[in-house]
DNA sequence: CAAAAACTAGGTCAATTGACCAAAATGGTC
DNA sequence: GACCATTTTGGTCAATTGACCTAGTTTTTG
């Protein structure tokens, strides 16, 4: 699991070109060419490339998660009211200018309609994020109705906005208020039915 | 813009290659497979293959447009909460399969990062879609701020949840209650605010 | 120190690709 | 039938690709 300076290397370019040039333009050679190294040494490292794709992927999702643990620890929101609101921003932001982050991705749901392995790294990732989040919100880690209505709610609501955003009437910041007093409302509303 | 039977043949084939391979698996030979004529045959039609795509695409947005003008007329809902119940049923049943459709569709997220007329042809597609489908719901065309916040926050959803629908607690069902209820607090909420 | 393991270099190979081209066939019109 | 634009065919071309392979080099290990 743990990569040598040369497989990383080799794997922050996979990343890179897969931003860049897509699926098709990934190849081995131009990763060989961008890690500065000869095809045949990339080729030591994985063997064939689909390898290249497997690792880069599992290492992609856990460089995301630990990215959006870290974002949400500088948070000094007090009320339930300001985590959501800073919530929403930071999760719109990255939607909001196409990122590489935001490239990878897409090329990652197109990939994994066809591969399995990276469709499983994709929900797997899916579940950490909207469980880290909501977690944060809530300041609870209880899976209650509350988590998984908030969680159904802002999971499709950000990665959505990140493919749509441009199409949006809304500016982000509308967006940002948007989705606070949805998430209010989904709290309250579960709250009412309990009645 | 109208084309002949065999562009259409041609047009068939690239997007159900797309849809099945992706954009590295739709190369010109498999495109005259499919079509059961020759390579140069296509590209008689086609010069080259950027041709085939930017015809594709095009083409598609507008069947997608016509086949959501289509399914909601078959609907008699007469409430404002039945009418987005039905939209919601709808809108996330195509996400819940990976079908042809959400397969295309996450192709063409990937493509337009890279090609700004796809990129067009899309952000046009979703500007008509959230505008067909709020007019229906709203039962009006007016662009007041309920229709803007209506759009805002269902073209995310639903984009969102053809990506994410696997990794969600809650089940279809669920999640179109969800969605009906958070479609009416943001109706509501604006009424309340303008006082 | 010597053997083994890890790494690097350079090259080959068949397969596939997009683009291009000249010639042949087709079908309608005068 | 002659003429012309449209369509179709078969073939070529250089370029790129993933996968192999062998021969060296360096580093580690016993």
């Amino acid at each position: 699991m743990a990569f040598s300076a040369k497989e990383l290397q080799i794997l922050d370019c996979a990343q890179r070109l897969l931003a860049e040039a897509g699926d098709a333009g990934l190849t081995m050679r131009r990763i060989a060419d961008c890690a500065e190294m000869r095809l045949s040494n990339v080729q030591y490292y994985f063997k064939i490339r689909d390898d290249v794709l497997k690792a880069m992927v599992a290492r992609y999702f856990d460089d995301c998660s630990a990215e959006i643990a870290q974002v949400l620890q500088q948070s000094q929101a007090t009320t339930l009211r300001a985590r959501l609101y800073f919530l929403a921003r930071a999760g719109l932001r990255h939607g909001d200018e196409v990122t590489d982050m935001c490239r990878t991705f897409r090329e990652l749901w197109a990939i994994s309609s066809r591969n399995p392995e990276v469709q499983t790294h994709l929900m797997d990732y899916y579940r950490r994020f909207s469980q880290l989040v909501v977690g944060f919100v809530l300041q609870s880690d209880e899976e209650d109705a509350r988590h998984l209505r908030l969680r159904s709610l802002l999971l499709p609501v950000f990665e959505g906005y990140s493919i749509t955003a441009a199409a949006l009437p809304l500016s982000e910041a509308q967006m940002a208020d948007l989705i606070t007093e949805l998430a209010l409302s989904v709290l309250e509303e579960e709250a009412a039915n309990k009645e």
